[in-house]
DNA sequence: TGGCCTTTGAAGTTG
DNA sequence: CAACTTCAAAGGCCA
């Protein structure tokens, strides 16, 4: 059990949440988790190559069915190619664009990203959390309005974007979190859990980077009235975006609307809290940033191809400190939207995956019939 | 302008 | 309960 050795020691007790699933993942990656960090620990350059030449095995077609788990095995064991990634792997091959497959190419094709693949771990991105100076002004300057859906207010460069949970590796002094969210947000939220604050504590100096809740949770001052009509000044948490995903606050216009309309619209026009983010995801976020400046790539596409294959490449460790991160992402989320379900959110991304996948299940009945 | 691509994991839905 | 589906982030690309 990886994760309890964690320095997030916080999580102990009866914060269960997920755990059980965590526990499972690390189980049954046991052996062959261990065969991957002694192997991304001994030849980041053998790894590379055989990402490479998996993703030429992916791009050739067919032929990739074989080549393609074969490829990989000798570094990532026989577990991960099993049904499982062999049907991932599959659906790669035959949904990725040669050109795509050519980008990430290009990306891998430059030194820099090649000898830094596995180089950087978990722990240098940690390291530097650690060392990020707690702000001695948060909140002096305005911060940008975060928006998940606004590509623009999210930088890619720079400091990794942190989830607010770092905060609580990193924060001796964490900041309470206020009191009223509920009310702000219009979402029912009694929040009996002061020991979650510190969770969304002060911390680094890339306050304004930060695209997720810490920004949120690091000026509770600001959040006063968020998500309330008539309170144009409020930052909402930012997991909490405009159903229109842009933060217009023309949406907030309710009460000039007619009662008839009023309450289709207000369903429509609830504010969307998005789901937690998970280890994975909290992964990418931190490192997307260091694999574009090393691969120059910008993709995100390819760039998510290569943090798949270094989040496999990563030791039980290193991921554990991730679903650590994620788990308690999720508890606090819990805790501040406790009527919040992730179904709330289906369907309001407008998306055609049905018609992809029983295209893609024609297309394998086709391959394998 | 908005969906697609691509990744993993969590959670919801379906049979 | 297993299998399937959707969404979370990201940004270039394309219809």
């Amino acid at each position: 059990m990886p994760q309890l050795d964690s320095g997030g020691g916080g999580a102990g007790g009866g914060d269960d949440l997920g755990a059980p699933d965590e526990l499972l993942a690390f189980q049954d990656e046991g052996e062959e988790q261990d065969d991957k960090s002694r192997d991304s620990a001994a030849g980041p350059e053998r790894d590379l190559a055989e990402l490479k030449s998996s993703l030429v095995n992916e791009s050739e077609g067919a032929a990739g069915d074989a080549g393609v788990p074969g490829a990989g095995a000798g570094a990532r064991g026989e577990a991960e190619v099993g049904a499982e990634a062999l049907g991932r792997e599959h659906t790669s091959q035959r949904l990725f664009p040669d050109k795509l497959t050519e980008s990430l190419e290009d990306g891998l094709k430059a030194p820099e990203c090649a000898s830094g693949m596995y180089k950087d771990t978990v722990y240098s991105a940690f390291n530097l959390l650690m060392h990020y100076p707690p702000p001695s002004g948060a909140g002096q300057h305005p911060q940008p309005q975060p928006s998940l859906h606004n590509k623009a207010s999210q930088p890619s460069h720079g400091v990794p974007q942190l989830s607010p949970l770092y905060d609580h590796f990193s924060s001796p002094h964490p900041t309470p979190a206020p009191a009223d969210i509920s009310q702000k947000q219009g979402v029912h939220r009694p929040l009996q859990t002061p020991d979650l604050s510190g969770f969304y504590s002060l911390t680094s100096g890339s306050m304004g980077q930060l695209p997720h809740t810490v920004s949120w949770f690091t000026h509770p001052p600001l959040m006063l009235g968020s998500g309330v009509p008539g309170h144009p000044a409020a930052i909402p948490h930012p997991a909490i975006v405009p159903p229109s995903g842009k933060q217009e606050l023309q949406t907030y216009d309710r009460s000039l609307k007619t009662q008839a309309e009023s309450k289709a619209e207000k369903e429509a026009k609830k504010p969307t809290i998005k789901k937690p983010l998970n280890a994975f995801m909290l992964y990418m976020k931190e490192m997307r940033a260091k694999v574009i400046a090393e691969c120059t790539l910008k993709e995100s596409a390819a760039i998510n191809q290569i943090l798949g294959r270094r989040w496999h490449a990563l030791s039980r460790e290193e991921q554990a400190k991730y679903y650590e991160l994620a788990r308690k992402e999720r508890q606090l989320h819990m805790q501040l939207y406790p009527g919040w379900s992730a179904r709330d959110n289906y369907g309001k991304k407008k998306r055609r995956s049905r018609e992809k996948h029983q295209e893609s299940n024609t297309d394998n009945s086709l391959h394998y019939s």
